[in-house]
DNA sequence: AATTCTTCCAACCGCCGAGTC
DNA sequence: AGACTCGGCGGTTGGAAGAAT
């Protein structure tokens, strides 16, 4: 492999990034944001070509990403968006708050591949092998991806072919057939929540993005109790995605969460706010204030586990059977939010949402809003209900979730009062 | 315990389109 | 118009870590 034309003009540095190296993009472009990439480095005193820093701070020191394994919904989601776009990861991720293209593209390359073939669906045209195999196709994959991209491109589909959960079951019908797709999670959901039992595969897939798709959900009124459907594997930091927001503990010492369409739903936030993950206490009645403390969201190289407590488990679950607010590295150590080490504290504002937004202001104000990663509204207009006042609902909700983001920062502010 | 194999993922590479001069 | 830079994307690779032998 040659080296980039850029890395050639400098001895540059390759590979893994160090503690320190981050650190030193962090602050830079905390304090200065990134502006001209290729400049970054040498303002901020690295040994780096720019498009390195730019996929350093992408991948992995972003304030908005979301840690953790993907949730079964995700995967799931992943998998129509692939069977819509293809190879398309950044487009994927553009629907997936919080996670990036490479972290997709990854996942789909070792992972979603496999139990597409598993269940035998071509992972390519999302067809049954057979059928692939037999060579019935008339079209190839990319007239299809190409007819795709017209039609999501178009007004007509937008507004008159139906929704996009419509137009991915036609496209990968198979795609919702796998694991059982009604994911296990939510299937082993004691409280039954109704939303997703009781139906076939597909049609409880795609009910969930349909009767999700409301505007009451955007005002949480639609409460999918995670409590029990969150996964209680090894990794066991259990994340929530964009759309948790901690405040609904209130109401009855339960997380709940919006079905998965709300993260491809525009977003509402900053790129700083709670997309990245909230470590939860499973437990009922588990005080409102407890989530308040500061999670450690650090969830990477191994090299960060220096910095960790020796705590393989991961999962931390007490005697009570509750789980303590820790927060886990991607090799399973397990850091202790109240034991933080100096080195380790310029992240937290990095990875904990709450944190972030009790961090002085001049700090959240000089990061850049991650806007790559802002989805398209076309697109994201797509899995909107169908209306001939489409145009006026997508403002309403947006009016809605401007709404429900300043309240959720009004309730921040009160519970925390560091605003 | 040592070695080999497999999996996973962070990071690199090369290409492309847009913008600028 | 052509050269150049830059940001972004998708494909690919290298190596760390874990599993298997």
């Amino acid at each position: 492999m040659g080296r980039h034309s850029c890395c050639y003009k400098q001895k540059l540095r390759k590979g893994l990034w160090s503690p320190e190296e981050d650190e030193k993009l962090l602050r830079h472009i905390t304090k200065y944001g990134h502006g001209c990439w290729s400049s970054v480095p040498k303002q901020a005193g690295l040994q780096r070509c720019g498009k390195s820093c730019r996929l350093r701070w992408i991948n992995y020191l972003r304030p908005d990403l979301k840690r953790g394994t993907f949730s079964q919904e995700e995967e799931n989601l992943i998998i129509e968006l692939h069977a819509v776009l293809g190879n398309r990861w950044s487009q994927i991720a553009a629907q997936l708050p919080g996670r990036t293209d490479n972290e997709i593209k990854n996942l789909w390359n070792s992972c979603l591949k496999k139990k597409l073939r598993q269940r035998g669906i071509d992972p390519v045209t999302h067809k049954p092998l057979s059928e692939v195999e037999n060579g019935e196709e008339g079209k190839t994959r990319s007239q299809e991806l190409s007819n795709e991209l017209n039609l999501l491109n178009s007004e007509s589909f937008k507004s008159d072919e139906g929704s996009y959960e419509q137009r991915a079951s036609s496209i990968a019908p198979k795609a919702y057939e796998m694991e059982g797709s009604c994911s296990s999670k939510i299937n082993n959901t004691k409280n039954d929540t109704n939303l997703m039992s009781n139906c076939s595969n597909k049609d409880m897939f795609l009910d969930s993005y349909t009767t999700s798709c409301q505007p009451s959900d955007l005002m949480g009124n639609y409460p999918l109790h995670i409590t029990d459907t969150l996964p209680t594997n090894s990794n066991s930091c259990h994340w929530f995605s964009q759309t948790a927001r901690p405040f609904d503990i209130n109401s009855n010492s339960e997380f709940t969460i919006t079905s998965n369409v709300m993260s491809i739903l525009p977003p509402t936030t900053t790129s700083f706010l709670p997309s990245t993950s909230f470590c939860y206490k499973s437990s009922l009645g588990v005080p409102s204030e407890d989530i308040s403390a500061p999670s450690f969201g650090l969830n990477g190289p191994s090299y960060w586990e220096a910095s960790a407590s020796n705590n393989s488990n991961g999962s931390n679950n007490t005697s009570d059977g509750s789980r303590e607010l820790t927060t886990t590295s991607s090799k399973n150590s397990v850091l202790s939010s109240w034991e933080l080490t100096e080195e380790a504290k310029w992240s937290e504002y990095l990875h904990n949402p709450m944190l972030m937004l009790a961090a002085p202001e001049s700090l959240c104000n000089q990061i850049r809003p991650a806007t790559h990663l802002i989805p398209d509204n076309t697109l994201g207009a797509i899995i909107l209900p169908d209306s001939k006042n489409q145009q006026q609902q997508q403002q309403q909700q947006q009016s809605q979730n401007s709404c429900i983001f300043s309240k959720d920062v009004q309730k921040l502010t009160a519970a925390f009062g560091h605003i």
